[in-house]
DNA sequence: AAAGTCGTCAACCGCCGTGGA
DNA sequence: TTCCACGGCGGTTGACGACTT
């Protein structure tokens, strides 16, 4: 393995700490359970491991086809497409893929997505400048997109458990990273949320994409 | 049976974004 | 505005078992 083993001991050290204290709060675990590990290594031990409901044992063959669909859309965001598998894991559907998946992939001779490339449809999020100064509020900004060359403006939305970027763009359409989305949007209620001083919920907007998405992924 | 190679996967590393002081 | 601590993520490592020669 990659570095040390926990031991059954450290594993129940954790466990109780997390079922006394709950999740978060990450640097104070080591010292809360007693544990000589990082917050990192405890936080990646409950998550991967000992975290309720983890899914253990192979794929199922419907598991494998949306990793590949997934994968093909997403590219390397693991965490994400882990979101879309219940039980599994970031680091497991990472692992399978490494083993399993890419080179199955690249045997089919599709080459190899790749989210630092233009492997996956949606590619590596782009570079968002900002067109104005960024207000320490974080709501709905003005950005540019300008990394080939082709200026893009639009309003940037971020999530921040998930980590992915869109963008109402001022002709109406929107986008996610290199991705035109083949659905519409309700742009207009995400233009009035961000227009709403205190009624903005980015997480209602978030899931209601995510909705949309799960149905766009079906239907692929 | 021994040595070498390969596959798996838990754990670590380094980077990034965010939020609070 | 800057700095820092933190959480989170993807990439990589390396131990170990299985398999092959």
């Amino acid at each position: 393995m990659g570095g040390i083993a926990w031991t059954e001991e450290e594993d129940y050290l954790l466990k109780k700490c997390i079922e006394q204290y709950g999740e978060g709060k990450w640097h104070r675990v080591p010292q809360l359970a007693g544990l000589n590990r990082c917050r990192k290594s405890c936080r990646l031990r409950w998550l991967n491991y000992l975290r309720p409901n983890i899914k253990r044992g192979s794929f199922t063959p419907q598991e494998v086809d949306l990793i590949l669909n997934l994968h093909n859309i997403l590219g390397n965001r693991w965490s994400i497409i882990a979101g879309r598998l219940p039980g599994r894991t970031a680091n497991d559907i990472k692992n399978y893929w490494n083993c399993h998946l890419s080179k199955k992939v690249c045997d089919q001779g599709v080459e190899k997505p790749n989210s630092t490339k233009e492997g996956a449809i949606f590619g590596k999020p782009p570079k968002w400048k900002p067109l104005q100064e960024e207000s320490s509020k974080s709501k709905g900004k003005e950005y540019v997109d300008d990394q080939n060359g082709e200026i893009s403006q639009g309003i940037l939305v971020q999530n921040q458990s998930q980590n992915l970027p869109f963008v109402v763009e001022q002709n109406n359409s929107m986008s996610l990273g290199n991705m035109a989305m083949d659905f519409q949007f309700d742009q207009q209620a995400v233009v009035k949320a961000m227009e709403d001083e205190d009624g903005y919920n980015k997480r209602e907007l978030w899931d209601d994409w995510v909705s949309e998405m799960d149905l766009w992924i079906d239907s692929l």
